[in-house]
DNA sequence: TAAAAATACTCCATAGGTATTTTAT
DNA sequence: ATAAAATACCTATGGAGTATTTTTA
């Protein structure tokens, strides 16, 4: 049993839907349906009831995520523990967003960052997509905000695939002379 | 950031010895070393002062310590709640033990397996370990308790790598019919 | 019949092992 | 010089993906 299924478990137990618990946690269907398997079969308990018109949680899980959403807590405080040792370690994030971009999704955008990396001060700088672009070549931003005209962000899977999957916020490493050379705002290097 | 990275921390923590945590976690060094430096890596965040005569927690270490041990212990009883949802379902283990088992011993191995899977009822049964070997074959017993002379029980590497460690508890699945056939007290399917 | 979960397979990332080197006393 | 941790390299298990089948409403 790996934090892995517990987490995948929490999110369908909230969702109660394959699918789109799979879509949350930015994977296909058919792994999510095979470590929930994994799981039952190490517990040797029936988590989930399949065969109701809508997926439902058994008697035992709903016993397991009494468990498992205080573990969980305690894993996201634990990484929140150790963001605060370093503080300010991280330096500055240089980031461009589009003029346009008003109080509803600015806020929202700088306080959920800042709540995630809180030691990382953030450096806004209004910006056309081709100014940003131009100054992720030179090196003279870390990241770049853009507006997907579609309903999810143009970026999120590839930067979930490359580590640096930060909800809203499109993010690099901030150390200097390494982020951005590339071109784009995906990066490697951290987990945040 | 898995379960395996704070469970190596944990024991790694308390040993302040890569190759004595090494061997409690039936693994070897180097990989320990590894799991340990991906954990630092991942929190950005040094855990134990290596330079030292003696590897000792940093304060960070110490912190992310303090924030582990609830989350295993979590784990744990979470393990422990889903066991006692199936009361009785896994049905009788029959074990065979040397006949001149004496107070010390006996209980301990009993009070401890109970402890550990309290829906099974154990069965014993005092037989040489030549008629353990016979009755094994046969499908007559699920498991067989031996004492070796060394200092460790023979099938303790085994049976970790199969699966079915159980401290000093030989055991098998109690599922008649499918362990014990194979003539030996290994089994792979169940993890305890 | 349509929607959703399970299965079959393929591929790859990561964890573990062995051999060796580096480091610190 | 010795003990211990780190590194290099190889192997293999397990997890994720795609395509497909099964199930059930």
């Amino acid at each position: 049993m790996e934090l892995r299924h517990l987490r995948y478990f929490a999110v369908l137990a909230e969702e109660l839907h394959f699918g789109r618990a799979a879509q949350r946690l930015h994977m296909a269907q058919p792994p999510l349906s095979q470590r929930i398997r994994d799981l039952e079969n190490e517990l040797g308990v029936r988590l989930f009831d399949r065969t109701r018109p809508r997926v439902q949680l058994t008697e035992a899980g709903a016993l397991l995520l009494e468990h498992v959403r205080p573990v969980l807590a305690g894993v996201d405080s634990a990484r929140e523990a150790m963001r605060r040792v370093r503080p300010g370690e991280a330096g500055v994030l240089r980031v461009g967003v589009p003029p346009d971009t008003g109080p509803p999704v600015l806020p929202t955008l700088t306080a959920g960052f800042a709540r995630r990396v809180p030691d990382v001060l953030i450096d806004l700088h209004e910006l056309t997509t081709d100014e940003q672009l131009v100054r992720l070549r030179e090196g003279e931003l870390d990241a770049g905000v853009v507006r997907h005209p579609g309903t999810r962000w143009a970026w999120s899977r590839a930067r979930w695939r490359a580590g640096n999957w930060a909800s809203s916020c499109a993010a690099t490493t901030p150390r200097r002379g390494t982020a951005a050379r590339s071109g784009c705002a995906i990066w490697t290097g951290r987990h945040w």
